[in-house]
DNA sequence: TGTACATCAGTGAACGCGCGTTCACTGATGTAC
DNA sequence: TGTACATCAGTGAACGCGCGTTCACTGATGTAC
């Protein structure tokens, strides 16, 4: 019964490697190895297609954000937050083509969204940072993060460096090595923790 | 003589609000208020159209940066980062759908990047990165900034968050008002530059 | 000044092509008696 | 066990449509003598 997850595997594929505009049904079909009719008897349209390519996608980060709830107090702040940036560099470099196609037809990007309005309990591209504010919040209240931090700003700025360098390692086509991914990851919690200025100029 | 850039406004214009998929010839002519053929008579082929799109809009981000190196030492480094940031998510936000139509076709991309290539010089999406990264470093030799800060990754969480945050703005297709905006960056700004944990513990 | 020609921005209509989609069909597997 | 029929995943070939592009043409403006 797995011509339904083929099929959205070679869209994936296809998408991610070689664009929107290529992931024509014949393509897609030929990359899944039916003929271009099997596609709709598995899906209404074309459309249906790329909805469920994007359902696939999304949630991957949020799941993976799900278990810092139980890092908080232990080992150090740094050492998860890192963890979190690597992931994430890692996510965003492997989905950034796939969430860019949302901006090839407004109507893919307005049924994407109402999709998700349905699922309800808030996923969506919000939903990382979201998570990531409530464990630096955790982190506040036991007292590992300074108090008078802005959690939701924090998250914004970590998780945003981790999507623009998703975004970079596309746009330049270099594969984003695990290696340099985890190097980037610590640079940026480093500086997000410490901060740029003495605690005596604010 | 402005009928190439009515042609590069409307298609501009068109990419921007219905997409990729929907700036077609017919799309842009009509926008343009001229004759599908009236295009051909300007650019070579459609390909073409797109990459002075892109060329006109991602210079836009760099010049207002370029400014920065007049305040090293004038005013806070926090109003200074303040007025970068709001920047940032504004122009990220226009331009969001405009670079997310890149990966609509990988021959649009490879020219595109090809085209950055021959300007030489340094354009290209990192531009603003290291712009930025260098008016922190010569903060630091002014004193302004910890000695011990990493210029590169602080430039990267700031913007970084401000290309999210223009992504998201896109998404959820409110566009981001001025004031909306002027508030999310003084947030960022305020955390990138306090750190989040005591200094002692680091 | 008038006349003949060149240039050039722009057009309407047509083109071939590849797209998404549908159709009538096949052949394997399951089910009833 | 054998026979008749139902179901259903999958196909090859065709469809109409809208796309990007090209064509022969027009009409206004500039230039030469």
């Amino acid at each position: 019964m797995g011509t339904r997850d083929d099929i959205i595997t070679a869209a994936t594929d296809i998408m991610r490697t070689k664009g929107y505009a290529s992931a024509t049904t014949k393509e897609i079909a030929r990359a899944a190895g039916y003929s271009e009719a099997a596609l709709y008897k598995h899906f209404t349209d074309k459309t249906e297609i790329f909805l469920n390519v994007l359902q696939r996608h999304l949630p991957a980060l949020g799941t993976s954000l799900d278990e810092l709830s139980d890092l908080v107090g232990k080992r150090t702040v740094a050492a998860n937050l890192g963890k979190v940036a690597a992931t994430a560099i890692g996510f965003y470099a492997e989905s950034f083509p796939i969430s860019a196609s949302l901006f090839s037809s407004r109507a893919l990007l307005d049924a994407h969204r109402e999709r998700l309005a349905e699922l309800d309990g808030g996923t969506g591209p919000r939903r990382p940072i979201d998570l990531l504010a409530g464990y630096l919040r955790e982190e506040q209240r036991v007292g590992r993060v300074l108090p008078d931090a802005d959690p939701d700003a924090a998250a914004a700025l970590l998780l945003g460096a981790c999507f623009q360098q998703g975004f970079l390692v596309n746009f330049e086509h270099g594969a984003a090595s695990d290696r340099h991914s985890a190097d980037a990851a610590t640079g940026l919690v480093e500086t997000l923790l410490g901060g740029l200025v003495p605690a005596a100029d604010r």
